[in-house]
DNA sequence: CCGGCTACTTCCACTGAATGGAAGACACTG
DNA sequence: CAGTGTCTTCCATTCAGTGGAAGTAGCCGG
């Protein structure tokens, strides 16, 4: 691979900081762990490795033992490299993630219990959906979801909630770049979205049908800082019915108040 | 291997790996994050920063812009820096934590709907119990634990299960070290310890009463692989009470026996 | 308004840590 | 047992990383 600059990663979040650092070609080792879409985490031979992060052999070698040390990545009995505990140990440390999810998880409980579906909660991350936690029963419909995903913005729930509260330049910058259809029904045109978002905004609610993964249709609602930010968003996915029944909506709407009054969130203005 | 500098390897948090090296610099600024016991997530100047990483002022403003580009350490409003959302989305990948956490997660559910109390799921991990996972409702016992923590194996519930499955070398090195006394009730005498692990293992349940925070009790249950070896553990924790229920213990034992399942374990053998 | 303090950022000449090609070890496989 | 793919080690070369020092920004008290 002669190609000199910049490391070539096909898909997903390439964050080249500067390219030729030590500590760019270490994060070059560990971005090439990220795991495509909703698929199992990776598992991968030193070559393979070497490959995805653009680096030669040796360096590789030398890195990953470091990395393996510390504990970021664990090779396993096959000789394959993995991301390690240290990492998750950290990750879980993150103030973002650890304390959105100690608040509202009794709140998503909750959720769960009255519902039994699939419960997420999500923020906004750049232009996607990040998927901070996921609670679902041993039945619940089958979903591309997982805690650590990221998903479209105008396709899922959360997306559509987090999009409606977003600051405008972001908005708008999200709907300059062409929105995939994943399925029929996935509202795609601009005007269209933005509409949309008007009537969420208004109605405090999501509600989306067989946009994102066939059969499944989700509710969803913003969860607000003190400030009155909207700072995250839950949403339960079912199994998609005629029936639009107002509990379930109301369910939402109870665990998403919920959690921004433990945030400190008081409706006060009008 | 010579016996020269450094590699010094021990699992604890602090791992030195070289030192020189720019690898071993940047673990040492992540590692300067890592949260002592139960406290909130860490936030840190970029003097202090420096400080408990042990290197140069300049050195450190370098690495750190590198890491923030990464998104490894994110830059707060008041200049504080802390660990960004990179490293949750990559830990969450890990994949024990994944696997285990996502078939583990609804059996969790269901022992917290039945019991209303703290449930806990932990992994051995060196010489003390990880917490993996953590469900508590709205008002349960406030506790040290939380996800992601890493407590004692001789005075959790947790831990004593997973100390009484662990191989023998691991058990002899743990009890070589002098147990920490929480509290008055906390067993810290190593023969007194063997004796309570050959119980467990006999029994399949861990009970603890009061050895370490003051007013909480613990029940705790084993978690097999396909293979039945133990690979983690589950517990609940309660207020102490003086009334030994069957009821719970059974709860705990079910919820263990239902994530062993799941993982492929059949009770074959007797 | 200023001087002094602390905390952060930039600069750059020097140097030793990191590099990577190549060769050696290992492990399958047919 | 040669053949192929993968991993590990070696070491001369050099360029990325270093860190002392100087510059900048922000804050406080007088």
């Amino acid at each position: 691979m002669s190609g000199k600059p910049a490391l070539k990663r096909a898909n997903g979040p390439l964050t080249v900081v500067d390219d030729r650092s030590v500590a760019a070609r270490l994060f070059a080792l560990l971005d090439a762990f990220a795991a495509p879409a909703g698929a199992t985490s990776l598992t991968l031979t030193l070559t393979a490795l070497a490959e995805r992060a653009g680096l030669p052999l040796s360096t590789t070698h030398r890195l990953v033992g470091e990395l393996v040390g510390w504990g970021a990545l664990t090779k396993q009995h096959n000789g394959q490299y993995s991301l390690g505990m240290k990492l998750w140990e950290l990750g879980v440390q993150t103030p973002t993630a650890q304390n959105l999810r100690t608040i509202a998880l009794p709140y998503l409980e909750d959720l769960y219990e009255t519902t039994r579906e699939h419960v997420h909660l999500a923020i906004l991350d750049g232009r996607d959906a990040l998927y901070l936690e996921k609670l679902s029963g041993h039945h619940a419909v089958r979903l591309t979801s997982r805690v650590g995903a990221r998903l479209p913005l105008h396709s899922t729930g959360v997306g559509l909630v987090l999009l409606a509260h977003a600051p405008a330049d972001v908005l708008q910058a999200y709907l300059a770049t062409g929105l995939e259809r994943f399925l029929p029904r996935t509202v795609t045109e601009p005007d269209a979205v933005r509409k949309r978002l008007a009537e969420i905004r208004l109605t405090g609610v999501a509600r989306l049908s067989e946009e994102m993964t066939r059969g499944s249709s989700s509710i969803a609602a913003p969860i607000r800082d003190r400030t009155g930010r909207v700072v995250a968003a839950v949403s339960i996915v079912t199994r998609t019915t005629l029936i639009v029944d107002p509990e379930r909506e109301y369910a939402v709407r109870l665990a998403a108040q919920g959690v921004s009054r433990a945030l400190g969130y008081r409706r006060a203005q009008q």
